[in-house]
DNA sequence: CGTCTGGTTGATACGACTCAAATTTGGTGG
DNA sequence: CCACCAAATTTGAGTCGTATCAACCAGACG
């Protein structure tokens, strides 16, 4: 049995037999958490990595006032906190959408794994990397799209996360996201997020129904949505799949 | 003549003497570019990180049909592009603000660096994380407050950043930024800034003319922008100045 | 001095918000 | 299998924050 930590960071570098054998070493706890918990809230140091194996969770930040964003969704095969590393305590909670099961990494096994294996190093570079470009894309989304080009690229975007880790089946995928997280996620509120989604289908540029996403044509709801995928950097060895069609 | 890139890592990981003497070795190429250059842009390929030695630089993204959103702002003694690292082509442009000095430091030099020396990868590794909290603040930022709370924010953030590489004066610092780039920034229209602008000046939250910003009250403005400085991090070891007063 | 960039002001328009209620959906227990 | 409930979605009416467009002004600079 491969670990999913290995199956994860071979998607974007080649790792050799004997990194993978370092890595069946390690990640064996597995912990399930019940929709619309958090797994860990601002203020408390963080002490695991956590690898998504199954199941939506989000990053989020609060205001004194109660106000809500949602500043990154993670879905299975996502790393949850890289923080630990370095930071001493959470600037932001984690909450699972749906029933989550994550692998918990201790620092002490990722700094293991990092002192001697290089290419885990290289791999964790990227996601971290990877992450800062997403969070950058968010920021121009909620700057300067408007609320239909916003609710369009976010679609895009999680649609083609979930495709490159085999979570497609052709144009459409699961969907657990209620409006309100949408709304959260996009500085919108509910109820606006409720008239543009109907707009978006009215346009048949998706089809979301019952927990269920489907993009009957990829093409016109990128343009819609100026989509460029590149800050994604699927670009990358080791990724087989493509971010197109 | 200590290096700036050694003075910045001090900041916040010990270096030993040892770990100094490898660093003033390497970054000596030091470059001039005028204001309102790019550094960078979208779609290139990334060669080196860029140290801010001098003057202030924007990271940005363009929509195809002309809108802008700055995402970052870069001060002195900030890393510009870890990306280097990893990934194949820059997703946004770098631009600079005034006339700027940077240090070009070669990925051969920092890969020379970070084998030898763990404690600049620790710091590499705070420099990535923090730059990530500040990109998720940004994003709360635009998604979540108001035009008021919002401008509050940055003015607030920028002070502070400031603050702790020593470039201001009491409650004062030097301010480039124009009110496009501020609206750039924030997501607001560049008249809205101004009259927003105006709404701090006559709330007594900012003295900010002649390219000057002056907070006279630091405690009434980061209750008005609902600042909370624990997303800059500053309480790591090698920091010696306080977030507050 | 004329030109240019950045800042300021005024009038008007619209995208998104608010509040409130109705309707649908999905899950649960009898 | 149906009755019930809570959560999620949908609809409507009215408001407000911010955008737009268009001048105008001030200081910096060649």
């Amino acid at each position: 049995m491969v670990s999913a930590l290995a199956l994860r960071l071979d998607a974007f570098t080649r790792l050799s037999s004997e990194d993978r054998a370092a890595l069946a070493t390690i990640s064996k706890t597995t912990r399930v958490i019940a929709p619309r918990r958090d797994l860990i809230r601002e203020g408390e140091v963080p002490k695991y990595v956590h690898l998504m194996l199954d199941g939506w969770a989000c990053r989020y930040k609060t205001l004194p006032d109660g106000r809500r964003q949602i500043v990154a969704f993670f879905v299975p095969g996502d790393f949850c906190d890289l923080n630990v590393y370095v930071l001493k305590q959470m600037d932001h909670s984690i909450g699972a959408i749906t029933r989550l099961s994550v692998s918990d990494i201790s620092r002490e096994d990722m700094d293991r794994l990092t002192e001697r294996y290089p290419r885990v190093t290289q791999a964790l570079w990227w996601e971290a990397l990877v992450n800062s470009a997403i969070q950058r894309e968010w920021t121009v989304n909620v700057g300067q799209r408007t609320a239909y080009e916003r609710l369009a690229h976010l679609l895009l975007e999680l649609h083609l996360r979930l495709k490159t880790v085999g979570l497609t089946q052709d144009g459409s995928c699961d969907f657990p996201l209620t409006q309100t997280d949408l709304a959260d996620a996009t500085g919108l509120t509910a109820v606006h997020v409720n008239r543009t989604l109907q707009e978006l289908r009215r346009d048949n540029l998706i089809v979301l129904e019952r927990r269920r996403l489907t993009i009957p044509d990829m093409r016109s709801l990128m343009d819609a949505a100026m989509f460029n995928p590149n800050y994604l950097h699927l670009d990358h060895e080791g990724r087989h799949l493509d971010a197109n069609s």
